[in-house]
DNA sequence: TGTACATCAGTGAACGCGCGTTCACTGATGTAC
DNA sequence: TGTACATCAGTGAACGCGCGTTCACTGATGTAC
């Protein structure tokens, strides 16, 4: 062959990763097979020789989004902080608000995940659900078992809408209230 | 003149209406010019002599989607129900849900305009101020004055996180399941 | 060791299509005389 | 009252462009003999 073992599987990463973040950053509707070939430094006719269709690149890139940022190493916690508070402050800060591409994939992409189609919403809902889970494990003792998966939806709620309003408003100081309330929220919301 | 007065204003607004709904339902970036245009029962080509560009109509249609929720006539209180709580399970309905296009503007839009040019985030960001002022307005007289508008926040932010999020999954029990999950949790931000 | 051939990731021209925008034109009506 | 002209909302062809997708081809390398 003329390539080494792995050259192919290795492009289709790369193309994986821009895409996750041309996608997070300017959304699916205004990113082109084109553009995402030519950052990944390739020719757009060898798009088809790695995926399907555009949507089979979406739920692909959709779900290493999701994945890398789960990924993450954590900062190590303040005395006094416990884990989930640092999920909601590190979510909820300025540098996340302004780098989308490369932050949470269901903020970036959920309106737009509404309306494609249903094997891309079933991956979304599933990386969902690990989300949500993770945050129910990190609720303190008194929260009761029945209540947990509600609590945490609701948490991951206003911290995905805190941060999209957050990216959307014109005015910074605003924009900066917006966080520092999704904080709160959120926190209160995790109280037992 | 050959069209009764009014009439040139009268076609500019029905553009707007269908615009509204077309941009809620499918996105800004899914919606073409031609489109609306057919579906207000004209021809392309007459667009620019109604607007500028694409981008205002986008903005004029967001603001005319705001202000026509707002305008939206209340169900009558039940006993025991307040303003507020009304408003939530309002907002957190299955048929709320179900049709974004004559939905809230703000939870359709909210990722497309943080990729928009200045004035029409500007304009979104006086019509989220007006919700939120609206929503303060509600709380119950035990909340701090100083902790209202943040309150308020809080509490919009659950509510478009959850509207999202239930539109986006394709398991119709999750689904319903975070409308009930976000109504629960506005209410508790709300609690004085 | 040297030559012929097979492999296949990537190239780039081409497909039909819809986009936002421009513009010369139409044609029904109102006004001027 | 009748005719000529002005008005202007709306029409539809055309502009250059980028889209997603297809496909015949390239060319560097590995294998066969």
């Amino acid at each position: 062959m003329r390539f080494e073992k792995g050259h192919k599987a290795a492009t289709r990463q790369r193309i994986i990763e821009v895409a996750s973040e041309r996608f997070r950053k300017d959304g699916v509707a205004a990113v082109g097979i084109a553009g995402v070939m030519a950052d990944a430094g390739l020719t757009h006719g060898g798009f088809y020789a790695h995926f399907g269709s555009k949507e089979d690149l979406v739920r692909e890139a959709m779900v290493a989004a999701f994945e890398s940022t789960n990924a993450r190493p954590q900062s190590a916690l303040k005395p006094g902080e416990n884990a989930l508070e640092r999920r909601i402050r590190g979510y909820l800060r300025p540098a996340h608000r302004d780098t989308p591409e490369r932050g949470c994939a269901a903020a970036a992409l959920v309106a737009e995940v509404a309306r494609h189609d249903p094997a891309t919403r079933e991956a979304f809902t599933g990386e969902l659900e690990g989300i949500v889970g993770r945050i129910a494990e990190q609720l303190p003792d008194g929260v009761a078992e029945a209540a947990r998966k509600s609590t945490a939806i609701g948490i991951f709620g206003v911290m995905l809408g805190a941060l999209q309003l957050s990216r959307a408003v014109a005015d910074p100081a605003l924009s900066d209230a917006i966080l520092e309330s999704g904080i709160q929220a959120a926190l209160k919301l995790a109280e037992a």
